[in-house]
DNA sequence: ATGTATTGTGTACGTTCGTACACAACAATT
DNA sequence: AATTGTTGTGTACGAACGTACACAATACAT
């Protein structure tokens, strides 16, 4: 008995578009259980993720021509989960040094509600399928820029030029995505060493807000 | 014609436990080959490193017992060649603010020169097998401790506590591989990319150096 | 010189994979 | 009501996989 799968099921008169919706979506969903199970997404496969979502093989062609494109589905969940956690992050005080503490709050939440679609994003952006990889990074960096921006808007560094200023949005990203995988690995049953960790990652995005505040142009030629 | 494999096939008379570590080597080096053309580590098998090592499938387990096994064998290379890096890295003036450069092209040379360990480490430190991840990871934290007690030798940040020393170099290493994979996959013959990636690179640590010159403790409970 | 342990090969078996094709069920269109 | 297009199933085939076992070659210990 391997896990019994999640599809529909429950017959109840839907529309054929909302129905292959939902099978579509339980398709990604059992690509991403996979991944919970300690599984690589490039090394699933399709019968693989077909079983997982109780269907037979062939069903999955019905949705995806390959697994690389359902990983590109992934990643577009990934871009809306973004937003969301911007959108949401935008809503803390106005002064940065306040809002870090706020923020990484905010940020765990997410990375543990969508722990799967974080351990994706993580492992995926490195390794794997090129497609991927470079699917991924962009939307990393569109999620970097809008940082930025939202830098911009609450007034932080106005001295800083705009490209400076990704490039800190862009270290930060990188310091929360390279937070992220390591929390789904630490014993659940130790809440000291999650709060430890998330210290650290406090402690180390207000080192780069730190050294963004003390950015001078001149600096960067020296 | 699948790219002819690499292994001795030169009988020059080597001693058994030599002969025995040049095949290990081949298949270690067939791993990273393959990982070179695209694939990811986690997906490979048995028995296309073998044939890539060209050998029998069989052959392989005389050196390892999965593929796991020739991973840890990768982990341990890794941590031979950041040692190298560091040592080398060493060598250069006292001031930080004028090592970062220097330090930042040691370390270049040392991603292109060993570009596929690097891609191996980026890789899986997030994705594939629990088991190599924590090596990996292991492996990670011993460099950027090692950096501290660099750090520490050379009288940067000495009224910082160790612990923080640690977190910031921490950040360093966390910023230096997430460098460290974009770098192959920029296209071969814009060099213009790689220049800009770089110059990217030292100011992303120079923010990290100058939020940690800036950090008082005080600002910890902030 | 003889025996032994190690390293690599050859063959084989069962499993899983990707994919092709024909078909059933049925929502949507006409 | 009849037709059509879409969604999911069943069956099948060749390829690749991990692994087991017997065997050949040979460096090394005796």
């Amino acid at each position: 008995m391997p896990r019994a799968a999640a599809r529909p099921e429950a017959a109840e008169k839907l529309s054929r578009t909302e129905r292959k919706d939902l099978t579509r979506a339980s398709l990604t969903q059992a690509a991403l259980d996979l991944m919970g199970e300690g599984r690589s997404f490039t090394s699933l496969g399709i019968r693989e993720i077909a079983r997982e979502a109780g269907m037979v093989p062939n069903g999955f062609y019905r949705h995806f021509r390959n697994t690389d494109e359902l990983g590109l589905a992934l990643v577009e969940e990934v871009g809306i989960t973004l937003r969301r956690l911007l959108r949401e992050a935008r809503r803390g005080g106005v002064v940065p040094s306040d809002r870090v503490r706020a923020s990484v709050d905010v940020y765990c939440d997410y990375v543990k509600q969508n722990r799967l679609l974080f351990l994706f994003i993580s492992s995926e952006r490195a390794g794997g399928s090129r497609i991927l990889r470079l699917a991924i990074r962009n939307e990393v960096r569109h999620f970097s820029n809008e940082m930025a921006q939202d830098f911009r808007g609450t007034g932080a560094y106005p001295d800083m030029p705009t490209a400076t200023l990704q490039m800190v949005t862009g270290l930060i990203v990188n310091t929360m995505l390279s937070a992220a995988p390591e929390m789904p690995d630490l014993p659940p049953e130790q809440p000291m060493l999650e709060a430890e960790m998330t210290e650290n990652f406090v402690q180390q995005l207000q080192i780069v807000l730190l050294g963004a505040a003390g950015w001078r142009v001149e600096r960067a030629v020296g």
